[in-house]
DNA sequence: CAGTGAGCGAGCTTCCGCTTGACTT
């Protein structure tokens, strides 16, 4: 029976482990992180529901005390763990040596409260020795490293929660920002803006083949005119295309290279100069995640997920060591594997005379594993294990194996040759010409691994391109010349392997995120792939833009590294944790970012409209511009406007392009012609979905949606024609017309001031005159309670009873008193009462306008409450509910000051400034809206300080601020919205 | 902002880092 528990983080580890230790101990896993800060609200426990802080879960006034949960999907593992240690006489928490680790391992100690002795132990390699050595050296918890660990994780929870909800009000709902995935967006935003710039040089050179009298060829290239160096890509400016400024340089165009070749073809050439150079090269370092990850997508073409899933097989079966590390490091039994397969496979003299040690690679690594090499003391070869491993697993061992195996060969050996030849034209021009090669004279570690390169032309290198051998004064002939035109590149889009690259260069990000963070500024919508390339998209530059605007520090390619610098004084006990979260997030002592501070000021201040506005060098003085919307990115040229298609690289947006695409009416078909005024009927896909049109122009003369049922594709020209027809004259009544119109809500008829909805959409065409009249005999609204009939309806003795309804925000469950939404998950076919009952108490709530209208008090809410409840259905509760407001005028005042309070309680921190709010719906007066201001643009808040204090009318205004009246009225409209959500701190 | 009249159960989105399944396609 086995006495003491080992704990570690992988369950595969735990397997080998086990095997290591033997009898009297049992080797369990903690699956990765077992606690971690409340994700959502869901996540948050009853107790801290209400307070301030909990949707941080970090107490910001009391030192940032975090609030730590189970995470759901370990609350299995854990319980398994707290009965074992129950069983124990001791414990042995062997999570990795680094700052998760560390903290792994006191958050194991916190939630199963052993009762026995409790050890740490740390190992780099899973050898048996190792392991013995580890047990035999037991330490302590190391504090100042899990208080590094924690002060981590809540600056990244403190950005990525508070910097998230930013983007949410000024770009789009639902972006995210966050330390990594920032930086990540912003580079290649920054590569991107580079190719926008970039303008395009072209240049001419000869490539001439030479051949020596014995009839041998080889390739050289034209290099210099008359003495001067001829032009070639690097002389170039990127940002105009022509030669840069200062540059003593001939630049050959295409008629220049045609001559000149001409005149050279025949000629004979001089060997001016035969350079011979050895070189010696070493082989790369053993695997890590990023370099794994590279030659994963280089070599084998798998992107970063495809290579971690088949290395995540890999070593669950034992064949390779962990994937997922920054250390170069082998162990002794990796190191007598490797050259003792070398010596076996290739000879002794391919076996590098030393043992190769590598050193630390990354920044900010903290090397709690070894390299990524084959599993054991002595590797079996991928030919051995053809059999046994199928597709991505035995292609990726067998590069891991390749790797390994060759970085303890001999360097590989060779010569470089440079030959210069000179000549002179039939034209007169004296030319030099240059010719290079390589010879390997010993492939060394070549034998068993090139690596490969994202830069087709750099693969070269490793090729062998001989030359024949050629003396000084030789005499050769330029037995063929051709003239090649180049043109200059931008710098190349990241890739998924070159992205990782960079933020590991730049420390930012861990091997056990690198594919995450790939996943994520996709998901997100900044980038999307185009082949191997990721294009960073109009989103990722509005995102961007801000942030480097207004929170420049965030996306600082330094600021990670120095927070890496001020993490490891904590773990150093240097500095303390407190103290560093305060000045980042307060800005204590005039210090650090001032986080809270800072997007107290910049919500007001920040401009959604300018950040939408993105900039495009290329469309400068074009008078178009770049906007993102609520419905995606869109050109805008004054009136006009054009829906940027979703697979336009930004750099691909050129004027020609831009003004096309204004210039077409987007992604319509026309359908036909309207025989009573000659103009095309079109069909097109708009933001409120698909519609048809009068007129091909934008704005089109008229336009009317589909009805549900149309389809886009196949619908014809009468069809059209007849939706093109509303609104519809029903009659007069009561001395006024009746129209029948689809609107935002659907069909409805209208009578003046007043409407009623119609049941179908084909009743717009069908209605008669009585029919319109009978519905505005009835009331406006439809009867509460005589809303659509519940879906279901669950019994309960002693309570009442709890209906399943279908609303506008999805399936919903109600008692009268309270509701509740159902969550993904919750299937509304296979829910039964007990579920219900439960989903209700857990997460009942009482609807806003019953509590809130004007009676936010104890009194009002219980009894009000329950009346509504007691006397649902007919209009009883909507009296109930106005009841107190026509009672008490001054109750709305009145109401507001308790739910200010309610409001301010619930904001994140004593910093923000306390606003004026009113939670309830109720109407805000102008007074109320009036401090907000600050949220609108310039033009939106001229246009509604004139038309709410000087009392003037939009129709009035719109000429002075240079809007037409229409424009107007949308902006009008959108900057009350603002400033509303403004007042109510929404 | 292609055009459009009410008023309705809101509640949530989001970070980084450590680990695997359990699901589905």
């Amino acid at each position: 029976m086995p006495r003491t528990l080992v704990i570690v983080e992988s369950p595969a580890k735990a397997k080998t482990i086990e095997k290591y230790l033997g009898k009297g101990y049992a080797v369990e896993s903690s699956i990765g992180h077992i606690r971690d800060l409340p994700r959502s609200a869901a996540d948050i426990p009853e107790k801290y529901k209400g307070k301030a802080w909990a949707r941080l879960g970090l107490d910001v006034e009391d030192d940032f005390k975090p609030l730590y949960v189970v995470s759901p999907e370990k609350r299995q593992q854990v319980a398994r763990l707290k009965k074992l240690a129950q069983e124990a006489d001791e414990i042995i928490l062997a999570t990795d040596d680094d700052r998760e680790g560390e903290s792994i391992a006191w958050h194991l100690y916190q939630e199963l409260k052993p009762k026995v002795p409790v050890k740490r132990m740390v190992f780099h390699e899973i050898t048996r020795e190792a392991i013995q050595n580890a047990i035999e050296h037991p330490r302590d918890i190391d504090t100042n490293l899990v208080e590094a660990q924690e002060a981590r994780r809540a600056l990244d929870r403190l950005y990525g929660y508070e910097v998230s909800p930013v983007l949410w009000k000024k770009v789009a709902p639902k972006l995210s920002a966050g330390r990594v995935q920032s930086v990540a967006t912003r580079m290649l935003v920054e590569r991107e803006r580079e190719r926008m710039r970039f303008v395009s040089g072209t240049w001419w050179d000869l490539l001439v083949t030479a051949a020596t009298r014995d009839g041998e060829t080889f390739p050289a290239r034209l290099t210099d005119v008359d003495g001067m160096r001829l032009a070639t890509g690097k002389d170039f400016d990127p940002l105009t295309g022509q030669v840069k400024k200062g540059m003593e340089v001939r630049l050959l165009d295409e008629a220049a290279a045609r001559s000149l070749a001409d005149g050279l073809t025949g000629q004979p050439l001089t060997v001016v100069s035969a350079e011979e150079k050895p070189f010696t090269q070493r082989p790369y370092a053993p695997f890590i995640t990023s370099t794994l990850q590279q030659e994963g997508s280089r070599k084998l073409g798998f992107a970063a997920t495809r290579t971690m899933r088949a290395a995540q097989r890999l070593y669950e079966q034992g064949y390779i060591t962990y994937m997922r590390t920054d250390s170069t490091n082998l162990s002794q039994e990796a190191m007598n594997a490797a050259r003792t397969q070398v010596g076996a496979m290739y000879g002794q003299q391919y076996l590098s005379p030393q043992p190769r040690v590598y050193a630390k690679k990354a920044k900010n690594a903290q090397e709690a594993h070894e390299a990524i090499r084959p599993a054991g003391s002595s590797f079996r070869t991928p030919e051995s294990l053809r059999g046994e491993l199928s597709g991505d697993e035995w292609r990726l061992y067998d590069l891991i194996w390749k790797r390994t195996v060759a970085c303890q060969m001999a360097d590989a050996r060779g010569r470089s040759l440079r030959v210069r030849l000179a000549g002179r034209a039939g034209t007169g021009e004296d030319v030099g010409l240059s010719a290079t090669g390589r010879t390997i004279d010993f492939p060394g570690f070549l034998r068993a691994y090139v690596e490969g390169r994202d830069d087709p032309a750099a693969a070269l290198e490793d090729r062998e391109t001989p030359l024949p051998p050629l003396k000084e004064g030789e005499r050769v002939t330029a037995e063929s010349v051709k003239p090649e035109g180049h043109e200059t590149q931008p710098p190349a889009r990241y890739t998924e392997a070159s992205l990782v690259q960079a933020l590991e260069a730049a420390g930012i990000g861990r091997p056990s995120t690198y594919a995450s963070i790939l996943g994520t500024i996709q998901e997100r919508g900044y980038a999307v792939k185009k082949g191997q390339a990721l294009v960073p998209t109009w989103t990722a530059f509005a995102t961007s833009a801000l942030l480097e605007h207004h929170f420049g520090n965030l996306v600082d390619y330094d600021f990670t590294a120095r927070m890496e610098e001020d993490l490891d004084d904590i773990a150093g006990g240097r500095a303390r944790r407190v103290p560093y979260l305060r000045r980042f997030y307060l800005g204590e002592g005039g210090e650090g970012m001032a986080l809270r501070p800072l997007i107290d000021s910049k919500m007001g201040e920040i401009d959604a409209r300018g950040i939408a506005t993105i900039a495009v060098p290329k469309l400068d003085g074009t008078g178009i511009e770049v906007r993102v919307g609520r419905y995606g990115p869109y050109l805008q040229r004054g009136e006009e406007k054009a829906n940027l298609p979703e697979d336009l690289a930004p750099d691909e947006l050129t004027p020609e392009k831009a003004a096309e695409l204004l210039g077409r009416p987007t992604g319509d078909r026309v359908i036909g012609t309207d025989g009573a005024t000659g103009l095309p009927v079109v069909a097109r896909a708009g933001r409120y979905g698909p519609y048809v049109t009068l007129g091909d122009g934008n704005p089109p003369v008229r336009s009317a949606s589909l009805f549900p049922g149309d389809d886009l594709n196949t619908i014809t020209l009468e069809r059209a024609l007849r939706l093109l027809s509303l609104p519809r004259l029903v009659g007069v009544s009561e001395g006024e017309e009746i129209w029948a119109q689809n609107g935002k809500f659907g069909p409805y008829l209208k009578r003046g001031n007043d409407s009623r909805s119609l049941a179908t959409h084909e009743q717009l065409f069908t209605v008669t005159l009585p029919e319109a009249e009978a519905l505005f005999m009835q009331p406006r609204f439809r009867a509460r309670g005589a809303a659509a009939a519940p879906l279901r309806t669950f019994e309960y003795q002693g309570r009442a009873p709890i209906t399943l309804k279908s609303g506008r925000y999805g399936p919903y469950l109600t008692d009268g008193e309270r509701n509740a939404t159902l969550r993904k998950g919750e299937d509304e076919g296979t829910l039964t009462p007990e579920r219900a009952l439960e989903i209700l108490e857990e997460r009942g709530k009482e609807p806003k306008g019953k509590a809130g209208k004007g009676t936010r008090k104890a009194a009002g809410t219980r009894a009000g409450g329950a009346k509504t409840g007691a006397t649902r259905g007919g209009t009883g509760a909507r009296t109930a509910a106005k009841a107190p407001a026509r009672k008490a005028p001054a109750s709305k005042a009145a109401a507001r000051k308790p739910a200010a309070k309610a409001t301010s309680a619930r904001a994140k921190t004593a910093t923000q400034a306390p606003t004026k709010t009113a939670p309830t719906k109720a109407a805000l007066t102008w007074a109320d809206l009036k401090p907000h201001l600050g949220v609108l643009s310039e033009q939106e808040r001229a246009l509604v300080t004139a038309t709410r204090d000087q009392g003037r009318r939009v129709e009035e205004v719109a000429p002075t601020l240079g809007l037409d009246v229409k424009k107007a009225k949308g902006m009008a409209l959108q900057a009350s919205k603002k400033l509303n959500q403004a007042a109510r701190g929404e």
